[in-house]
RNA sequence: GGGCUCGUGGUCUAGCCGGUUAUGACGUCGCCCUUACACGGCGGAGGUCAGGAGUUCGAAUCUCCUCGAGCCCA
């Protein structure tokens, strides 16, 4: 280790980290698939290519960051994988919107040909900020929801669960989204309050209460509760629905609310889930009144061709006509809409595609994964419990993975292609042999897609290289992290696959993080206009302190406000750091020094004491992901150890020809080298920069430090060093002196230390005498402190009385503390340790000024 | 309505498998240009740890209740 030449005066975060970002290369981040080490592979999160990385992007990568590299510094071989989940609705509506286009006006490869080159160049957009962030990422892993490659994998796992028996088509009741024209899985409802109207109407002269009269049509019973008398003459009855004249049955159930409305409720298909479960358990018809388009049927009569809302009007102003509207309340309700483009959602009865959900088997592999936090598992947990529908897996759009299934034209049979032939789109190619029902050779192609969460739950399976012949070697994952907000999709969604198609947990362990909030402390939304990109944070203070606040700003899991303290906190910090190194290699690089040099004085010792210890902090938050704990201890120890007590103890030590010098240049080269290794995962550039001047390689392919048994009495003695001497500055402070004042002779009264290396003397600019010898000191008993950790568990519910008749004892039965003790009517024994004298001090004769640290007493002459 | 998380100086935040004086940052006030750093140093003010009850020798920490916020789900 040899200094290079000083340090800049000034820590350009710019110019750094733009030129070590020229120098680092890919390669170094590889993940190496031959290598026996042990390995590290994280199932990062596929993003949405919008063409921009925002915060919650970067803050989820500058964990994954701060893992990765700090797992490559203690040697695995580690994964850090970037994929791009690029199929959806959002995409297709981009494009309808850029080429003036419906999906429907242009051929489907064509319409997906310009959804790919739309997702291309937003990817470009993002790499570009990814980059800039300094994420190691290991580009070779980079894979496209979107291309072939990827999505052979996902109709192989169709496919083979299709064989498994996992998934299977039916006509059923799934979410429809109207406006998008597809079936959703429930993943995708999201329930927002609305307020409507309650409808009483004269039903076959039952007063029923509706929310949704448009389904009047759709009506397929009445339901009452069995035990509400009001409606026990209709058991057996059927009733004709007004307006449509058709007859519908009177069902008895208890699931019937007697206290909501009237009590008498009828069931259309469908106007609610409920309704889905009544229409199961009673065996009802099914009526279909809206269509995929969201207009009326023919089932609707005169009101056919409406939409759904012309409809409520028309059939609401026919009632009034008819007499039968009774009265309507306003109502507060909650309504399943589309997470996508927020249209209330159908619930229609289609033939769909769908994999089996079993609650029990997911629920096992989930549980052998290791959450952080813990409390996060409670989620998918509740989730589990709560699943009544299977997943529906097919939806009615373009931009997707084709389902890969053909049906014979003349039979009907399902035909599937061979797997060496995948991918296949089945609109636009044929199966490779005739029926082998009845030997037709005419085949429609399924034109239905598959969901999304299809390509990206497969995302582990991905990466670690699963081509359906086998289990890899590096399946299961080690790490998966993630937000919470999808925890009941994409973690639900991986497990399950990953169950079903190799019959173990995904990975060993899930890394929940929080959500960014905005700095007024709420989501930040365009409409709040409170929106802070990670470009924009770059560029006034550096991806090193946007990291800085990503690992500080919260606890691990926790959602984090964004705040621009934090960030200037942390480009503090690293001026901070960069004028303790440029101070430190400023001073070692004046006079050569013996690198050999065993650290011999306290203050060098006591440093390396507590850098030991900080160690071995910042490791333990590490391995718990305790992200902003390991920041803190680094901080703590800079900025308070290092920076206001060590060097402020060794200046003179530096500045002279003493052979403690060389002892001091060690320990302070070997605090930098270690201060460097230990903030590379949270500041890659800032780091590599100061080891660089440290005349040191990459500090990213530097083994973690570790730390050996911590020197307990430099550790103690050295604290009681620093604190003296803060003490004595102290004092001169208070008294109007410059800090290198001269003084006139310091006495410190202790037996713990014997030699400071004439460290203390240097740094007060005052002699120093050490005096083990108390006896000039007039010694008065004070108070008693006692230590709780040993009495409270010691004597229990005896301690109040114990300190009390410590107390009342007279100072000098306390000097030698008695064995045994009356107290609260016995006899106690006194425990080791459990209380303690203090003393005052006076000195006669000479005139001096006192000052104690604990209860160590230093003296100071007034005059030089 | 259910589940989860949370409520700590002006603001944000740590601590929460109980142990004497509650962490840090920003802000604020006073002093200080001391052979790195004024983006600095030293010192100060500012907290009924949401409220209440309980367990305990001892509670920010455990239990229960109340109030309030957020997330997830009906």
């Amino acid at each position: 280790m040899s200094p290079l030449q000083d340090l800049p005066k000034n820590y350009d975060f710019g110019e750094v980290e733009r030129r070590w970002q020229g120098i680092w290369r890919d390669e170094d981040n590889h993940f190496d698939r031959t290598s026996d080490r042990p390995r590290f592979v994280i199932d990062t999160p596929p993003p949405y290519p919008t063409g921009s990385f925002h915060i919650g992007n970067a803050f989820n990568w500058c964990y994954i960051d701060f893992i990765a590299r700090y797992r490559r510094m203690q040697g695995y071989n580690v994964m850090f994988p970037q994929g791009w989940d690029c199929h959806g609705l959002p995409t297709e509506v981009k494009v309808e919107e850029i080429h003036g286009i419906t999906k429907n006006d242009v051929p489907r490869e064509e319409f997906r040909k310009m959804c790919r080159d739309l997702t291309l160049m937003n990817i470009e957009k993002m790499r570009h900020t990814l980059r800039r962030l300094g994420f190691s990422i290991d580009w070779n892993t980079e894979y496209f929801t979107m291309l072939p490659e990827y999505f052979r994998k996902t109709q192989l796992s169709f496919l083979r669960m299709l064989a498994d028996g996992y998934i299977y088509q039916s006509e059923h009741p799934v979410n429809f989204c109207t406006r998008c024209e597809t079936a959703i899985a429930f993943a995708e409802v999201a329930y927002e309050p609305r307020e409507t109207r309650l409808n009483y109407f004269d039903f076959d002269g039952v007063e029923i209460a509706t929310t949704r009269p448009e389904l009047l049509a759709a009506c397929v019973a009445v339901a009452v509760h069995p035990e509400d008398e009001r409606y026990s003459d209709l058991r057996g009855r059927r009733l004709t629905v007004p307006i449509f004249s058709h007859e519908v049955p009177v069902i008895i159930d208890e699931a019937v609310d007697p206290g909501f409305g009237s009590g008498a409720v009828m069931i259309c298909t469908f106007g609610d889930k409920q309704d889905v479960h009544w229409w199961k358990q009673h065996n009802l018809e099914l009526r279909k009144a809206i269509d995929r388009q969201g207009n009326m049927t023919g089932t609707a009569g005169k009101y056919q061709g409406m939409k759904a809302g012309e409809c409520r009007e028309a059939i609401l102003a026919d009632m009034k006509e008819n007499g039968i509207l009774l009265r309507q309340e306003p109502l507060e309700q909650r309504v399943g809409t589309c997470w996508r483009c927020k249209t209330p959602i159908e619930i229609m009865s289609e033939r769909q595609w769908f994999v089996k959900i079993v609650p029990g088997e997911i629920m096992a592999a989930a549980r052998q994964i290791r959450w952080t936090p813990e409390h996060m598992l409670l989620r998918m947990e509740n989730w589990i419990n709560q699943m009544e529908w299977d997943w529906c897996i097919s939806r009615q759009r373009i931009f997707a993975t084709p389902i890969p299934v053909w049906f014979c034209s003349s039979c009907g049979t399902m035909i599937l292609p061979d797997e060496d032939d995948l991918p296949v789109d089945p609109t636009s190619s044929l199966p490779p042999r005739p029926c082998s029902t009845c030997g037709s050779s005419e085949f429609v192609g399924e034109e239905d897609v598959l969901d999304t969460w299809m390509d990206s739950s497969i995302s582990v399976l991905n990466v670690t290289g699963w081509n359906g012949t086998s289990i890899p070697k590096t399946f299961p994952a080690q790490l998966r992290p993630q937000g919470h907000d999808i925890i009941r999709t994409w973690a639900f969604y991986t497990i399950l696959r990953s169950v079903a198609l190799t019959g173990d947990r995904p990975w060993d362990e899930i890394l929940i993080n929080g959500m960014v909030l905005g700095e007024d402390g709420f989501k930040m939304s365009k409409s709040r206009g409170n929106i802070i990109s990670p470009e924009e944070i770059v560029r006034q203070h550096g991806a090193d302190a946007l990291r800085q606040w990503a690992a500080a700003g919260a606890t691990t899991g926790s959602d984090i406000m964004f705040n621009w303290n934090d960030v200037i906190a942390a480009s503090r910090f690293q001026t901070k750091l960069w004028n303790i190194a440029r101070f430190a290699l400023l001073q070692i690089g004046k006079r050569p020094f013996d690198h050999t040099a065993i650290p011999g004085p306290l203050a060098d010792r006591w440093l390396l004491s507590r850098l030991a210890e900080t160690t071995a902090e910042v490791t333990e938050a590490m391995e718990l992901y305790q992200f902003d704990r390991a920041l803190k201890a680094i901080r703590e120890f800079s900025w308070n150890v290092l920076a206001d007590n060590y060097i402020e103890l060794v200046k003179g030590r530096l500045y002279s020809d003493d052979p403690g010098r060389d002892s001091a240049c060690r320990a302070l080269l070997e605090t930098l080298d270690t201060l460097c290794r230990l903030m590379a995962p949270f500041a890659p550039h800032f780091s590599e920069e100061v080891s660089h001047y440290l005349g040191e390689e990459s500090v990213h392919k530097k083994p973690w430090p570790v730390c050996g048994p911590v020197d307990q009495e430099a550790h103690a003695n050295g604290g009681l060093l620093s604190s003296l001497v803060a003490a004595v500055r102290n004092y001169k402070h208070e008294r109007g002196l410059a800090l290198n004042a001269p003084l006139g002779t310091i006495t410190i009264f202790t037996s713990r230390i014997a030699d400071d290396s004439g460290d203390m003397s240097r740094a007060l600019n005052g002699p120093v005498a050490w005096e083990c010898d108390q006896s000039m000191l007039e010694k008065r008993p004070g108070e008693v402190q006692f230590n709780m950790a040993v009495i409270g568990p010691a004597l229990r519910k005896d301690a109040k009385a114990f300190m009390d008749a410590v107390r009342a004892l007279p100072p000098e039965r306390l000097i030698v503390p008695p064995a045994l003790i009356r107290a609260g009517g016995k006899e106690i024994t006194v425990p080791e340790g459990a209380f303690m004298l203090t003393y005052h001090y006076l000195v006669g004769g000479e005139e001096v000024d006192i000052i104690t640290v604990d209860d160590v007493i230093v003296t100071i002459r007034k005059n030089p």
